[in-house]
DNA sequence: ATGACCGCCGGGGGCGGA
């Protein structure tokens, strides 16, 4: 099972970016971040005319996730209000015996935002919820876009970011919670310090590699047992009129 | 090199993104 993650600002935006993408990598399961559509204007053809079966929880203007799966998913969820708070963030499904969490988790802005407010509270909720409803012994995958730089190599100049959103103390304490309830960073073992996953677009920030790696894979042990790989589809992001976002694979054996 | 880009809505700039 090859499952990617990729945040695609904007599906109108990208549309033939995700088409081209699984035509030519063909993910057993794609989860989607930032689809910016409501659920009736998103062309559900684009997937289900590749075989893929597909959850949506779309939003105009901003946020909006979604999950194509060539297996049938089951037990899904579609929002989680007591995480969101009214922004759809939030998809699960069960995948060939694997729960699948797929989330666009808040950016937050500056420390001092409300928006930074939110984003903590949101990780609170969403700890809560997975130390409720799951147990570490289970496979379980919560992957997205993540909005954390978890380590200093994970983020081009981690002296700038100091105290900032992405790469914020209070936000690294969530993700060692995650990982202390039985998370594991699947992915980072097969990169290389310095392999990003986002670029902003000002600046010339991609040529310059100045990015930071925000888009994550974290699994529980029975996962982390069958990763065979991962890889950052780099190349996307390269293409004009690209997502600011690489896709990001991780591949399981059985 | 985040005032410097891109997509959104709406039909002009302002907001959000990270």
């Amino acid at each position: 099972m090859r499952i990617v993650t990729w945040n695609i600002n904007s599906l109108k935006a990208r549309r033939e970016h995700v088409e081209a993408f699984l035509d030519d990598v063909a993910p057993t399961v794609l989860c989607m971040q930032e689809l910016k559509m409501d659920d009736p204007v998103i062309d559900r053809s684009i997937f289900e005319s590749r075989g893929y079966h597909l959850i949506t929880h779309g939003q105009r203007t901003y946020n909006g996730v979604a999950i194509a799966s060539r297996i049938p998913m089951k037990d899904t969820i579609i929002g989680l209000p007591e995480v969101e708070e009214d922004q759809r963030r939030f998809t699960a499904a069960t995948i060939d015996g694997v729960r699948i969490v797929n989330l666009y988790c808040p950016q937050g802005q500056n420390e001092l935002s409300d928006k930074f407010q939110y984003k903590l509270r949101f990780y609170d909720a969403l700890i809560d919820w997975i130390a409720r409803e799951h147990d570490p012994a289970q496979p379980f995958i919560l992957t997205g876009d993540l909005n954390i730089a978890p380590r200093a190599v994970d983020i081009f100049d981690p002296e700038q970011f100091r105290n900032v959103p992405s790469f914020h103390p209070f936000e690294h304490e969530r993700w060692a919670r995650l990982l202390e309830w039985g998370l594991v960073d699947a992915a980072v073992e097969w990169f290389e310090d310095g392999e990003y996953t986002f670029w902003d677009y000002r600046g010339g920030s991609f040529e310059r590699n100045l990015g930071m790696r925000i888009d994550h894979f974290l699994v529980t042990p029975p996962v982390l047992a069958r990763v065979q790989g991962a890889h950052i589809h780099r190349d996307q992001r390269g293409k004009e009129r690209a997502s600011d976002h690489a896709p990001v694979e991780l591949i399981l054996g059985e």
